[in-house]
RNA sequence: GCGGGAGGGGACUGGUCGCUGCGCGCCGUUUCGGCGGCGCGGGGAGGAAAGUCCGGACUCCGCAGGGCAGGAUGUCCCGUGGUUAACGCGGGAGGAGCGCCGCCAGAUCGGCGUUGACGGAAAGUGCCACAGAGAAUAUACCGCCGCAGGCCGUAAGGCCUACGGUAAGGGUGAAAAGGUGGUGUAAGAGACCACCGGCUGGCCGCGCAAGCGGCCUCGCAGGGUAAACCCCGUCCGGAGCAAGAUCGAAUAGGGGACCGAUGGCGUGGCCCGCGCCGCCCGGCUUCGGCCGGAGAGGUUCCGGGUAGAUCGCAUAGACGAAUGACCAGGCUGUCGUUGCGAGCGGCAGAACAGAAUCCGGCUUAUGAUCCUCCCGCACGU
RNA sequence: CGGGGCGUAGCGCAGACUGGUAGCGCGUUUGCUUGGGGUGCAAAAGGUCUCGGGUUCAAAUCCCGACGCCCCGA
């Protein structure tokens, strides 16, 4: 993050980080679970960003729920797998506000992603997601 | 001082937001077992968590005792580690191989350094390609010597052929079967002698021991390979947490009891089927029976067991799998500022890598930086 | 997570146990055969034996590590 021009004052800390609010919890609740995750493929509603893939699960019962898929064929070490899922979550935590409520989505995390920062990944899931149209400009 | 190599240490601190599971409190909900939400407290990846190369704990299975086969392990002593397979690690000692130096006529010996999965090659077997005459019972190509024959020559002698003797010399090879000097001989040879060097055995001395040193006589000539078979000493049941244990829905099937007229026996490995008897219904009857027909479950309990759940499971601990993001500081390198340093400022860097039952060992990966050792170059004394 | 196997020519495989010459089939190239192609015949080329150490005079082979790939177990 240091190496952001947007950022004037370093002593202050990000605007970013001002704005978050308790909202940005993300929980086991707000994740899928196995069934979820079988749905979500069946649909075969799926976006390809730069360094993810958006799979859609548009259903009743959706709630912005997030599932996270990183494979050991594009991804072989353990560390880059685990790196790659939580700056998937990350992105999807500080992003959640913004996503239409009624689908879930999954991301499902591409090869290029080893070597990116986190706000990389969040742009790449803001473009992805307006392309995919369940992208709303004010957070609710 | 620079560069390279080997081994070891080390692999940062604070805050905000987020995640996880534990404890406590409050609220909501409940089929009273819990579940959900919020808040607070304290915990939350490694030296290798990795590779899965070895062990152990733990679990289940098997098991009279002994041997064979198979696998593993390997100098000696001391210390140390583990709830100890033989062992690993550290230090020391001994022996072996290799390199350098010194010595020598040579075999070889001495010193220094270094390497290694270092029991045994004199228990036995196998193998040693190519080259070379000959490769483990050593060997006869050239050479040397003897003898016979032939040819040449006046002669001395020379040449050729066959047979025999011979391991001193040549050359081949990774390796050629003790060294020097002498005796001896046709020529030679440990054939014999002296000295030297090696080895088996015996005795003595030193050492805890592996071993080392000295002496001796009868001796011996025996290359390498055991990460070839093998011999000797020692150790070893098999599978693995997807082990295993507990609870256990629905469906199908098994068994018991009761209700019911709905049962029993035989055949049969079992079911189906068939036969006989009993029971029920209808008909006939000479009241002894005969013929025909229908034959079905229900309730409840038990046991095996599937999905699934829980335990196994841990003062990290899940099961689409938690340890992250951001900011600030510190650290290291470099550049600028300065005569140099300090300070300040800019830029860059932070590796290898992520628990899934646990614990040891081994191996492999690893940035900046620090410590120890070694090698090369340059400079100084 | 735990068991097991494989790596040799472009492809599929021998050779490894018992160390010394790397071979077979398909494919490739060239020539002949044919009017041309296929087929057939003849010849040739093509190998870090996955990689790194060690034992040995000598390693694809024996031993020890590393890398890659593939099966099996709910």
């Amino acid at each position: 993050m240091g190496r952001e021009p947007k950022i004037a004052s370093p002593g202050a800390q990000s605007p970013e980080i001002l704005a978050i609010t308790p909202d940005y919890c993300l929980t086991r609740a707000r994740r899928m679970w196995p069934a979820l995750y079988r749905d979500a493929f069946a649909q075969e509603r799926s976006v390809a960003g730069r360094f993810l893939v958006v799979w859609l699960r548009v259903a009743p019962d959706a709630d912005r729920r997030l599932g996270v898929v990183t494979s050991r064929r594009t991804l072989p070490s353990a560390v880059s797998r685990n790196r790659a899922r939580r700056l998937l979550r990350e992105a999807f935590r500080l992003n959640r506000g913004n996503l239409r409520p009624d689908v879930d989505i999954l991301l499902l995390a591409r090869g290029r992603i080893e070597h990116v920062q986190r706000q990389d990944v969040e742009a790449d899931l803001r473009t992805t997601c307006r392309r995919a149209g369940i992208w709303r400009e004010a957070p609710c």
